[in-house]
DNA sequence: CTCTTGAATAAGTCATATCTTTACGTGAAG
DNA sequence: CTTCACGTAAAGATATGACTTATTCAAGAG
């Protein structure tokens, strides 16, 4: 998952302190103070560069430096940057814009799951949340949340669109930021984990509109409560 | 916007071979193969990889070579990667993706739109709408794409949502790829330019519900023409 | 047949040299 | 004093050879 070697090390340190602003738009930074104040040579500076310019969070122009540039221009969408901006200063801002995302995707997701889904796929979120009833009742808040993880990528998945199914991974690391942060009731809501049940259910039999629906109720839901608890 | 210099030849040249297909899945290229291929460096090449790399469509283990990745990892959101799906082989496919997108996103971006777009931006959308009836009057396809884009590209970024906004360019390219691959009537459909009209009123008179509605069936219809043109 | 060991291999890293582009200062012309 | 052309130096871009490290694969010992 995570970029290896020695450009990666890089990548852990200066990702984050661009993505928390702690390295500011418009900083200039030179490859040889790179190399120098991580003591490595020039071919993993430029590596690391590179990388970070794919995502156009710096560029690099001759006879200027490596200079980083505003947050406006970032590929927001790649999942390193989302998942530094979470780990960072930045993390209600990304939380927010990814709760919208979650309005906008998940309810069409779910639609498109319960037209498509396989057995199998049904199956899985029929057990998932039953899963979710039980360990919600236990107060199992870390079980829980894995279960929680997963009926979401299922869902995802199930969509039968590609990128809706990348979209797993990041609405798995919001869960999870949200329950480490304390932005979650010590126990779940029994209103929120019944319709978690009644999404499963519309998805097992074939109910578009219902999932739909339902599946939006969860996902606004989410996004006010994390809109309350920022203010 | 590309990426330049050595690598970014490389890229050009790697990226789409892969992104399309023509590269299969578990393909091993070697380094040293591809500097001799293109007549570069080491360094050029390695760069190169680490992009591809950061994209996860090759991965790079010692004593074994560059591996291409199957497509279920790839980076589907990375701009790149979207533009060379779009350009290859695998272009319907990325058109279905996108259009299941753009029916999941522009609505709600629009309803974001129509709460808190700035009075310039509601401006731009009304001159953006009257510019798309006359020029669809005149037949003049290639004006009317740049002010379809604008338009769309507008609401997204007035959604006050970076993500949404990120994915202007996007569906840019959605809709320059169907007027270049004759996806599209010679003549807009009136019907379609009535509901662009439809929208950007509801968003400037602040009418979330209605600029929701009209945006959705814009989509709802790019995508149910889509599917009849592709099969 | 299994486990260990070692050699071969290909990527990863480093150090250095050279090339290329370009911001910026200098000075001449107007 | 202003403007513009030009030279220079700074910093990235590329090339290259030497060396390191991890991993596979196979040969040989048990």
């Amino acid at each position: 998952m995570e970029i290896q070697g020695l450009p990666g090390r890089l990548l852990a340190d200066l990702g984050p302190a661009i993505a928390s602003g702690e390295i500011p738009s418009g900083t200039v930074l030179r490859s040889e103070e790179l190399e120098t104040r991580y003591g490595v040579s020039r071919t993993v500076v430029r590596e690391a560069v590179r990388i970070l310019e794919s995502m156009r969070m710096v560029a690099s122009k001759r006879r200027v430096g490596i200079t980083v540039q505003p947050k406006a221009g970032w590929d927001v969408f790649d999942p390193l940057v989302i998942r530094w901006r979470l780990a960072g200063a930045d993390r209600s801002a990304q939380l927010r814009s990814l709760g919208s995302l979650r309005v906008a995707v998940e309810p069409a997701a779910a639609a498109l799951a319960a037209r498509q889904a396989t057995d199998d796929q049904r199956r899985e979120l029929g057990a998932l949340a039953v899963e979710l009833t039980v360990t919600a009742r236990a107060a199992d808040l870390k079980t829980f949340l894995q279960h929680d993880i997963a009926f979401h990528a299922t869902i995802l998945k199930a969509s039968g669109n590609e990128m809706f199914a990348h979209l797993g991974d990041t609405v798995g690391a919001v869960l999870t930021g949200r329950t480490e942060h304390q932005l979650m009731p010590h126990q779940p809501r029994p209103y929120a984990v019944r319709l978690h049940r009644e999404v499963a259910d519309a998805i097992c039999a074939g109910d578009p509109e219902l999932a739909e629906r339902a599946m939006r109720t969860i996902v606004v839901g989410a996004l006010e409560e994390l809109d309350a608890t920022l203010g």
